[in-house]
DNA sequence: CATGAACCGTACCGTACGGTACTTAACCCG
DNA sequence: CGGGTTAAGTACCGTACGGTACGGTTCATG
């Protein structure tokens, strides 16, 4: 019965259209929008129902935020011997990915979200976000570096801030500039080309500076 | 000429003190625990006055961001010939104060104000905040940035493209963790190092290289 | 058909907040 | 002194939201 393409489905159908309704007027008018009441209404469901299924608003937005998450597809970048162009190419559609997952409006929103409730003496939403979000990502780019390292194209003296660097370069300061408002990156690509290239100046090694 | 960079006093003590005292109330409690009646509390003064200077609530929400963003220091790198050692040593300076002002509470509680006032059909506060924040920043290091080039110990292909690498390497993806809630970064120094070391094996020449 | 569970729609309650009006105290200036 | 301005303090209003209760409807089951 489990055995879909999911680990245990976290939630129903029914539940899980209603947590889209959620996220889709989140999307749309931010926190203010997302009002019992209105998910309720715009997922033709009972505010009773909205409190048994979540318990209240807060187990309403932290289902929203697991529900997102369980849809980014993990994408792991298994096996294949890696050379100094399949390096570029893996780190080029990394890098190409994480502009994308960052600028897209659900991330964006749930990250306003959690954000703007962080000081609430219980950043839960945040620690789930950057769990539950962070993770998936963590896990590709830290397996696609220590391949490039094994394959000997890189050499990372902390792999940590070599990871962190990595990011850094790619998304720069948009993010926060997406998240208060700037319009979304363009040109994802050509920024993404340049940042790999960036990201190799400083940690490939003789054999990929060559190629 | 229409540019001044300087606004005259555009608040009177008796109002800073009040935006001082809401700056606090944000930093403690977040969005949550700035009320009108909270902050003319805290501040001893009347709701009255507070709808009198500010207009309304968002009014005294720009009023903070514009207040606070009035007390940090412009430091303006002028002349001076740079060598390969003060470049450095002004870059980390950058670095070393970029992560201050992005890891300090206040800047931290105001960038979540905004962010999550974002949707609200007018994006009014994260202009201001990026407009008024950034623009400080910004100056500075492309005004060191451009002394680099000038003489001869950076080659920037694109002026912007490395200006958003610097900070990018800098930030890395710490801003947006802290904003969810991460503590805040240690060992800013080392940081800051490791950030320029990149950023001028990126970026230098021959001349810094060598040194 | 009867029964019971799940659930929708709605009405309702308490509270908290933004914003306004009014009263009272301090201060300034002729 | 006295009139006038400023602002503190408070009481008040409307609204909106989180959360709860209840009646009605569907639907599966025996």
């Amino acid at each position: 019965m489990t055995g879909d393409t999911r680990r245990p489905p976290e939630f129903s159908p029914r539940q899980s259209a209603v947590l889209e309704e959620a996220l889709r007027l989140l999307v749309e008018g931010g926190e203010k929008a997302l009002t019992t009441a209105g998910v309720a209404r715009a997922a033709n469901c009972s505010k009773e129902s909205l409190y048994k299924w979540f318990g209240d608003r807060d187990g309403l937005l932290s289902a929203m935020i697991a529900y997102q998450a369980s849809k980014v597809r993990t994408l792991e970048t298994e096996g294949e011997r890696l050379s100094a162009a399949s390096l570029k190419d893996r780190l080029e559609t990394f890098a190409r990915d994480l502009l994308e997952v960052l600028a897209g409006d659900v991330s964006l929103a749930l990250n306003r979200l959690a954000i703007g409730q962080v000081n609430r003496e219980s950043a839960r939403l945040g620690e789930l976000l950057r769990e539950r979000g962070r993770r998936q990502i963590d896990r590709r780019a830290r397996a696609l570096l220590d391949a490039g390292q094994r394959a000997g194209l890189l050499f990372l003296g902390d792999a940590e801030e070599a990871y962190r660097t990595l990011c850094g370069v790619i998304v720069s300061v948009l993010h926060l500039r997406m998240l208060l408002g700037d319009p979304p990156v363009k040109d994802a690509v050509k920024r993404a080309e340049k940042a790999v290239a960036a990201f190799l100046k400083l940690y490939g090694t003789e054999k990929v500076l060559a190629g």
